[in-house]
DNA sequence: CTTCCATCCGATAGTAACTATCATGGAAGT
DNA sequence: ACTTCCATGATAGTTACTATCGGATGGAAG
């Protein structure tokens, strides 16, 4: 609306700038101490001290202690390669297809990349209250692939086919990563073959 | 172990009959209050105010707020039909049919009973915290629903197969129950159809 | 460079969901 | 009747989170 905003894009001023490194400086410092003494070993008050911030501003920043580890854009990444995948492909097929490709995205990541992506996918899988928010993302995940999936086949996203689609597609895909609860070590590309395979079944009409 | 436990089956003794009790006493009090003041109106502490008990019981009955509302027979119920299913249906057929019978245990209920699944329904959905929590009973869901699956299929109930059966089912089961969350007074049962519908989709190969 | 405003921050106080512990009184076995 | 067991209540404490308020600071206007 101001002047100010107007020219947006341009350099963001000191105070933005200040605000993402506090965000940043309380996510590494959440993270780092997880690592090492565990999510409940950590309290928000332990965060904040070791980020230099006071506990209000951890708040301020994130809304719950859980959403310091639930921020993960492989989903919106994942809907993009989705929807561009070529539109003579079934559904099905461009999912597989995306799927291909983002496991390439996974393994440019630097080591360190790798590890905090897997400290944070172990910890939604097996801390109770962080899994618990995580169905959050997983509705967020459903209407967005809606809507993706209804453009390609040309159809509302409340359409009772297209939500019968993304809904069979999501819960294949939680079974087959299901394991990582067992086995938290894992990374979750190890997976990918697995729910290639599942999503196959689907498409086979789920021979038994 | 003991002689006592040798006569188990038989008329449970005072200790077991008045656990029982303050049980029902809570989650009685405790679903009047969400009804008249709403799931945040009501803390712990008026919950067991008005049930006659301490604080303290109240958690020794239940371990989290939540779950008083979300203790649910009809998983259980459900997969018992399944599985009592004529053993030449496949999978898919089995399902469909046990939902249309569960559809008249539903029917059978009494007004009272019928509103109070109905509250717990909504909340269920609605309820941030609870549906948080929900997803538990699903992991839950999932694990018995594959072992009668695998039961039925003659198969190991880790096959990937099954597996992927059953994700695909919860999955499309859910979301067709998800216009709940838009509209909590509807009853889960007017869904049914829906479900049913889904689940032709599921057996066509998801056509679109 | 000053003034003024919006907003960011820290401090404080408070709430509510739990947890741990311990003494007590009543039920169950002998 | 006696003792063992166990459900209960009381108390104190922890932690995630909320509300509020005064002070510091960045940013735009004069």
């Amino acid at each position: 609306m101001t002047s100010s905003e107007a020219i947006e894009g341009r350099s963001p001023g000191l105070r933005e700038r200040k605000k993402a490194k506090t965000r940043a400086a309380i996510q590494q410092a959440a993270m780092r101490l997880f690592r090492e003494r565990g999510y409940d070993g950590a309290t928000v008050e332990d965060i904040a001290e070791a980020a230099e911030v006071s506990p209000s501003t951890f708040f301020r920043y994130f809304p719950t202690k859980e959403d310091v580890v639930l921020r993960d854009d492989y989903d919106e990444l994942l809907l993009e390669v989705f929807l561009a995948q070529p539109p003579d492909l079934t559904p099905l097929q461009a999912a597989r297809a995306a799927l291909h490709s983002i496991g390439g995205v996974a393994d440019a990541l630097s080591p360190e990349e790798r590890e905090l992506e897997r400290l944070r996918m172990a910890m939604t899988f097996t801390v109770p209250e962080v899994r618990a928010r995580w169905i959050n993302e997983l509705v967020r995940a459903f209407r967005t692939l809606a809507e993706g999936v209804a453009a390609r086949a040309g159809r509302p996203a409340d359409d009772v086919r297209v939500r019968t689609f993304v809904g069979a597609v999501i819960g294949v895909m939680l079974v087959a990563m299901e394991p990582l609860v067992e086995d938290p070590t894992r990374e979750w590309t190890e997976f990918l073959p697995a729910i290639d395979e599942a999503l196959g079944y689907l498409e086979q009409g789920l021979p038994l």
